[in-house]
DNA sequence: AAAGCAAGTGGGAAAAAGTGGGAACGAATG
DNA sequence: CATTCGTTCCCACTTTTTCCCACTTGCTTT
């Protein structure tokens, strides 16, 4: 699965190198073959290799068509998702859409969280970390899955 | 199926390039006869290939025709469904009738959601969006397939 | 410390997609 | 019956995208 945080650069054209690191697992895993959508919280992207978004896409399409909060998901998610391939050097090219969406400049961060990566634009990632790294925790009502979990 | 969101122009006779990695998928599937029809909650349209359309106008028709919401619902989609054909250059013209219905200027937007496409004005999509974005969905009642949903 | 290799970056050329206009065909009306 | 309006089909131009090649940078190894 993919871990870790990567500094990465988005070139004039719109491409991103992906780590050499994780290459040979996405070949391997789906051809090369990545979709990207957008966070519905976060101005980040989302970015999955085509089987595991499959999976999700499916779960999204069975929600309710006439529940509201359900369709607003299903438009965000599945309206925004873009195939993305890997080139013969190894990147990906985010459109335009997306770029904006996630306010992407230059320099981004790309963080490994499991069946899937982040996309951030680095300045908002580490603002976010701070905000994160500030939040008291323990002053907050915790779920009873968190409250109970042992790292 | 029909994912992520795409920029297209309706030109002055209100033609629109279907975007060229679906033609393919749209000639194989019906042969490129789309239906277009009204959607019944946003002033957007609706565009399914011929095939699922059937289905949809089945499952429309098998509705309680007393019920008087059901009834609504087939008049307007049914009512509106009108046959657009993919052309020798890979664009389907809108007509009018529809075209105001969305108040579709010149730039619209193409979302592939599945088994359709959702075509909305530039400005209505991007303003409807920020207020998606912004609605706080942990506020809400989530139906339980949501809640529970793993992305 | 230098050389070699691997990864990352940039640009240019070829191909494809998108756009607009015009001509031909058909229908409708005077 | 002729003319005009509208629609459809087709061709040509422009813009965008994609693919490929070459250079740079930084790390590793000797």
């Amino acid at each position: 699965m993919f871990r870790g945080a990567n500094k990465v650069t988005l070139d004039s054209k719109g491409r991103l190198a992906v780590p050499s690191r994780y290459r040979e697992r996405i070949i391997e895993r789906s051809n090369g073959r990545l979709i990207a959508t957008v966070d519905r919280a976060d101005r980040c992207l989302l970015i999955y290799p085509l089987p595991e978004w499959e999976e999700i896409e499916l779960k999204l399409r069975r929600l309710p068509t006439l529940h509201a909060a359900a369709r607003r998901l299903q438009r965000l998610m599945i309206g925004h998702a873009t195939d993305l391939d890997l080139d013969g050097n190894g990147r990906i090219l985010i459109p335009p859409s997306l770029r904006e969406y996630a306010q992407l400049s230059r320099t981004a961060m790309l963080i490994g969280q499991g069946n899937r990566f982040e996309l951030w634009d680095e300045a908002q990632w580490n603002e976010q970390r701070e905000q994160w790294l500030k939040a008291d925790e323990t002053a907050e009502e915790l779920p009873p899955e968190l409250g109970s979990l042992s790292l």
